[in-house]
DNA sequence: TTTAATTTCTACCTTAAAGTAGTATTTAAA
DNA sequence: TTTAAATACTACTTTAAGGTAGAAATTAAA
């Protein structure tokens, strides 16, 4: 009942560089070092994040990473989907696939309500609503 | 963001036998083809469930499994907590151990109300209570 | 007392996520 | 034009969860 690492890093990195925007390009370095995240792990993660197109990244020496597309546009949402950890909140907390109204999972009903909250609240969260808010790296 | 296989076998087994005490006991092969988890993984379980005193086991031939007290008694956040799946309930969801008021981690706040639900649920659904519905296996 | 049906124990195998290593590629500065 | 600083690619290792195998221990029935 938690987030993988991959993901926890991803909303990491693209909170930390939202709210360093108006700076210069990051570098896998540097984000490493201060999101303490093992640097060849962050460098396959930032090359996730290109390809999905939330980051832009700019090769070479003074090269970086900066935001694809504005920080409003980026909900915690978008994120779990693009790592594929979006299913989980569709599904029951039972996993079976096969749940429905008409053949419930033990804990179906009981469910419903805690991960409409949660989906929402992904889905309310984006990056610049993040931005705003005073948080720890 | 699901529960551990483990987890979810247990939640169904024991849910399984409260639902079935009035009849003999249960022994592992028939759970195992019922409940389709495999043999092996669920006699392990099993042993779990008995070890943390959820359930009786009579050894030996017409042996079986039967639950170790009320299913009033047994919440399912109890069993989470047996199986040590409960930490991430009192953790943030992006699982920073430090994160607190002072320090807070990017979705301390937003975290807040579903996690509390979501405890609230589990510490409320009984066995008993499940007994009552209508699910199926 | 033997046998068959059961749980329990110990040890191993498999898989996916997490993390690491080395090298290739790109590009601006020197 | 060379070099250094950066990202990108390919492939490997580690770890923990999930799952399997075989045999030992227990006990009631035959």
């Amino acid at each position: 009942m938690q987030l993988s690492n991959t993901s926890k890093y991803a909303i990491r990195i693209l909170s930390y560089i939202t709210k360093n925007e108006d700076k210069k390009l990051q570098n896998a370095k540097e984000l490493s070092e201060i999101l303490e995240i093992p640097y060849k792990f962050l460098t396959k993660i930032m090359t996730d994040l290109v390809k999905k197109e939330f980051i832009l990244s700019i090769r070479g020496r003074e090269g970086g990473y900066k935001l694809a597309r504005s920080a409003s546009s980026i909900s915690v949402l978008d994120i779990l989907n693009a790592f594929n950890e979006l299913t989980h909140y569709s599904e029951c907390i039972l996993g079976s696939q096969t749940c429905n109204p008409q053949k419930k999972c033990i804990l179906h009903d009981q469910w419903a309500k805690p991960r409409a909250m949660i989906k929402q609240m992904f889905s309310e969260t984006t990056l610049e609503k993040i931005e705003g808010e005073d948080f720890k790296i």
